[in-house]
DNA sequence: CTACTATTTTAGTTTAATCTAAATTACAAC
DNA sequence: GTTGTAATTTAGATTAAACTAAAATAGTAG
């Protein structure tokens, strides 16, 4: 029940965790997780799935021919918590990013809501 | 001051965790920490060492001829609780390997203080 | 300065992780 | 049975991590 030390080695991949957060609070299917993320095979993506299952950090559950992934924050522990503030911050400065953009590109245009396209 | 992500990869290796542990309580000179690991030489864990401190997990001061380590708690955030608990999880099994070992030499010495040597 | 000790750094090797492409399994629909 | 789609597995190649041995750096003591 208590994390063991594979757990460390399974979340030291960027990938693993990009994983993660994407069945995080929903379960998604090998298939979806794989359009998530296309500069990767799908092979590459299973192989990754297999390991964060072995680490306990996902379960799965086969339906038709389909798998579905999510995944089981407990096994976590404290570094659920963590793992989360980390993608919030990230999330957090994408928008900061995209901001900064709007203002380069006219300050007046700040904090508009975004039309359309243009 | 919120751990970053090259935290994760940084606790992944068996090797630097055991330099934390190390250091975790106690500061301890690179020469010290090498002597209890003499599986390895003093290079490789001057190289650990170096990535321990540029992922903020230890940090250091030089003093004479000698460099001094020491974990920083609080970079690690959440994950310091789960290490110790690893360990002394470690610890307790390590007890554990020795009371069983003591029953099998002889049920009646159990529980016993040990005195001198045999 | 030299000699000594502690540590770091460099360059090359070994070892392990990750990826791709192709073969394979599994299941559904026909 | 065959065909099609989803996913896994295997074998081999690429990439990255860890290690060693030797050279370099730093600081002490004479």
């Amino acid at each position: 029940m208590t994390p063991g030390p594979n757990v460390f080695a399974a979340i030291a991949s960027p990938r693993r965790r990009e994983i993660l957060r994407l069945v995080w609070r929903d379960e998604l299917s090998a298939g979806a997780i794989h359009q998530a993320m296309p500069d990767v095979t799908f092979g590459a993506v299973s192989l990754q799935l297999r390991q964060l299952e072995a680490a306990g950090l996902v379960e799965s559950r086969g339906e038709k021919q389909f798998r579905y992934y999510r995944a089981r924050h407990k096994a976590l522990g404290p570094v659920a918590r963590m793992l989360e503030r980390m993608w919030d911050d990230a999330l957090w400065r994408l928008k900061l990013a995209a901001e900064l953009e709007a203002s380069r590109r006219g300050p007046k245009a700040r904090k508009r809501k975004r039309r359309k396209s243009k």
